[in-house]
DNA sequence: CTGTTAGCGCCTTCAC
DNA sequence: GTGAAGGCGCTAACAG
């Protein structure tokens, strides 16, 4: 860390400035926080532009209550001063925020970016602003974020959320809530079926003739690893190889790498990963113990985020968490309009992207 | 896209739904929002603990002034009522929201997830809710965001900018703004210096004889781009060899692939890549060409976002995302309460990692 | 310690 | 078509 900041934080920390600021229970004066600036409001534009204030009201959000030329008046008047409207002035008093909120569980993983772009460029298009949440992994995080947000937003996106059921209802109740990647009945949401991809890359690797095919399991709570993992197993029995499951817990790199140590001592020769992190974990991983890949072991990534950029480039099962995003939005908005769509399901299908790896 | 979501996108543009909904000058009804189900408030917790409103705000914002019981007794009523504090009406009589803008070029570049991540967490520590804009590399659009944003937060970080010099200063005007990789004085700002391993990745380049390097840019207005190609020719210009410069504008891994067309025509037996994703691009690139790299060709990149992903694994510039991304808002906080940081200006340096491109 | 009284800035029903 | 008045839910003086 440079000179600057340092000082700057350590400045800070002895004025006791760091730490909560805002928050349901803190104090939001005595720390320093000035108050904004006085900013020109609508009374000041209808002074100048000698006009009741509801007339700049509606100048500004039913333009076509009012004769084109006052409008005129008003907006320059407005513009001239630099008026721009109060957001909470506004939200307070239509009870409408103009705001949703998306909560992931990482938002480095390079599973969530894509879908981040996607429902934030949706969101725009209707122009409602996004408040991003990232819960990092931690379902107590998570809640407490929805509590945060739940107070300016339309409504809220979970995505992979690790929340038990039961919150989430609750939750819902509250505001309408969509789900991506998490299956609660009642609740709508968007699911990538990766079950249709690993079964492909079960029977895939049968093929290969491996009879013995680990599946490394990815967070205790994901739908998405339930998923994979019950294909999984269903494909292992059909095909007749036989299916192990190891934990890795949170998905990265180093968890991947870490659970090789186990994934030699037994009898299977390939591996399907619940994520393309970990994935790449367990080809470096098993290169450090100089096994070949794929001759000696096989390995299968999931959502498909590091097309070939691994050596060798990662058999992988495709993923569609773009149009993910952009569903949930859509989705999100028709919940908005009416409460009627309450349990919609949509499911997006994947498949094997076979490279070599496998 | 699935039926499911086709229908619901094809009905909600029947009905016209789909279009703006909020913003300057759309109303904001009529458009079939309803209205949030009437929320408890502030009174019915108050009449339900038998108390005046303001105690009841006193309890959850500075409990030290009431009696312990008092706060207990108001905090079970809210409970068991449910009660959630109205983000609007806090703000618009406090003047304070709690909540901070980003606005990144492009959220699923890998550059900027950590750094996004790395800023959320910081916020989410001193209790503010982040809002993220995502510019698509276009000024406009991110001129749009800030007039979306300014009027719910205490203050903005931009990410490698792309604004002109003087909308910055009009915006930081309104509100508390601090940069990230764009130097604008009296802005306070959080740089990531390239330009020093850029000058190592020069150097070791001219090391291993190259005498023609090529610098392949990125986007016109990024400031990142022209301190790391004015760095690049002012070693190359130390060490006596040739710099010539390519333009690549978006940075992409497209970008990168069809730059190489012209890199292959010159004399440049190396190329130094704006970012990682353009560099490689370049590498797919030469490969195609049947050019060998490092034998053929010498690539390095610039972030160090893929770190030995690629095949090889790609030599690159080190990267302090997260850092800048934690500093800016330790920066903006330090804004915030004392308005006299107005001309920081954090510099954070980085060196070359050699792997196996150069 | 706690209640009372004004607004914060805007939108929206009413009159005119 | 436009003005006047009331209220959205909360906080912030000011009393007591």
């Amino acid at each position: 860390m440079q000179p600057v900041a340092c000082q700057l934080l350590a400045a800070a920390r002895a004025r006791g400035h760091i730490g909560p600021v805002f928050g349901a229970g803190a104090p939001r004066d005595g720390v320093g926080l000035a108050r904004q600036r006085h900013t020109v409001t609508i009374s000041q534009v209808a002074e100048a532009a000698g006009v009741a204030r509801s007339s700049v009201s509606r100048a500004f959000t039913r333009p076509h209550l009012l004769r084109p030329d006052t409008v005129e008046r008003i907006k320059a008047a407005a513009a001239r001063l630099g008026y721009v409207p109060n957001h909470s002035a506004r939200a307070l008093s239509t009870g409408l925020y103009g705001n949703l909120a998306m909560i992931v569980p990482d938002v480095a993983n390079p599973f969530f970016p894509p879908m981040i772009r996607a429902a934030q460029d949706a969101a725009d298009d209707l122009d409602f602003c996004v408040l991003l949440g990232n819960s990092n992994e931690d379902p107590a995080n998570e809640d407490r974020l929805v509590g945060k947000f739940v107070a300016q937003t339309e409504g809220l996106i979970l995505a992979s959320s690790r929340l038990p059921r039961k919150r989430i209802l609750d939750h819902a109740q509250r505001r309408p809530i969509v789900l991506i990647n998490r299956d609660v009945e009642g609740i709508p949401r968007v699911l990538i079926d990766s079950a249709s991809g690993v079964a492909q890359a079960v029977a895939h690797l049968a093929e290969r003739g491996h009879r013995t095919i680990a599946y490394v399991s990815g967070p205790a709570s994901s739908w998405s690893d339930k998923s994979r993992r019950a294909a999984a197993e269903k494909a292992a029995a059909r095909l007749g190889v036989t299916l192990i499951t190891l934990p890795a817990r949170i998905p990265s790199f180093e968890a991947g790498r870490d659970v090789t140590d186990v994934l030699i001592g037994t009898e299977a020769s390939a591996a399907i990963a619940f994520d393309d992190l970990t994935a790449h974990g367990i080809m470096e991983g098993m290169m450090a113990h100089d096994r070949a890949i794929p001759g000696d072991f096989a390995i299968v990534g999931c959502d498909d985020v590091l097309a070939n950029l691994t050596r060798p480039p990662l058999t992988s099962i495709s993923s569609r968490s773009q149009e993910a995003g952009q569903l949930a939005v859509s989705l999100l908005c028709e919940l908005l309009r009416s409460r009627s769509v309450k349990d919609a399901r949509i499911v997006l299908d994947t498949q094997l992207v076979v490279r070599q790896t496998s």
